[in-house]
DNA sequence: GTATCTGCAAATTTTTTGCCAGTAG
DNA sequence: CTACTGGCAAAAAATTTGCAGATAC
């Protein structure tokens, strides 16, 4: 039951030692549960769901640590039009799917052709193009259900 | 000159009368601004570039303006991971890049095949899929050069 | 005439920051 | 040891809301 727990930290404490951070149980908590969950909190689910763990620990840190991590490339950000953030602690290549309605987040596996990402970077001129980011828009099946659409 | 001017207020004055809203001047001007630029502003952005036609314009009116125009269906709203929002006036299909550094977006023609967007569709089951949103990151050429990387 | 809209200011929400004590290396 | 961190509370930034007067239709 250890094997995925050391297997996280492992990969932290290289990302971390990488850009000259140090490894923290705060840090250690917020990255467990973003590798642990498929969900994708908010800033304020992350400290309930580490709260338990670390009863001391501060919202204000569990957005420090959030940086920190997106800024070591282990976790990812995301924002939506109602103005909240999400992360996102997956790093296989994948989509995302948003209910307008409830706002929930589901991920769509797969990536985009090589070609097909080649053709973007070309009408992108002057732009050197790191990455891409795809979401889908549309209506979860209980949504939909409880609005019989 | 008025021509385009006529064409955009006879869209928003159908739109708003679908949706049994009331056209007004500030509705105007902000669609205007929108619709005539190729940047996409924020909100504080969109009040400074309509203040001149309307001096007495508030910051709440605007973002009311642009809730509506979104609301239409007129305009499309933009979130970005550093909190920002800003409103793109564009209809035709196009997808975003988003410079890290500077935070511009510029926009990038195309949309994708059918076929691939069906692909994505299979892939979110569960979900009724109405559109995508596709944004590349990377960095605009001001910013590689001031920064020569 | 009347329901809708605007402007203002205050409220909300989300995220960031300063500072001192605590801790990793 | 010494610089990096965490916790706290206060600040900042972005957006929304309540209300009274103004306006579209």
């Amino acid at each position: 039951m250890s094997v995925h727990h050391d297997s996280h930290e492992g990969i932290l404490r290289s990302a971390l030692e990488e850009n000259g951070l140090r490894y923290t149980e705060q840090r250690s908590a917020v990255f467990e549960h973003l590798a642990n969950t498929k969900s994708h909190p908010t800033a304020d689910e992350v400290l309930l769901a580490v709260r338990p763990a670390l009863p001391g620990i501060s919202l204000a840190t569990v957005y420090k640590s959030l940086e920190t991590l997106v800024g070591c490339g282990l976790v990812n950000k995301l924002t939506y039009s109602d103005g909240s953030s999400r992360y996102d602690g997956c790093t296989d290549p994948h989509h995302h799917a948003r209910c307008g309605r409830c706002g929930r987040v589901v991920d769509v596996p797969g990536s985009l052709p090589e070609d097909q990402v080649e053709g973007l970077r070309l009408g992108a001129s002057d732009f050197v193009v790191t990455g891409y980011r795809l979401e889908l828009t549309g209506y979860c099946q209980p949504c939909l259900t409880a609005e019989r659409v």
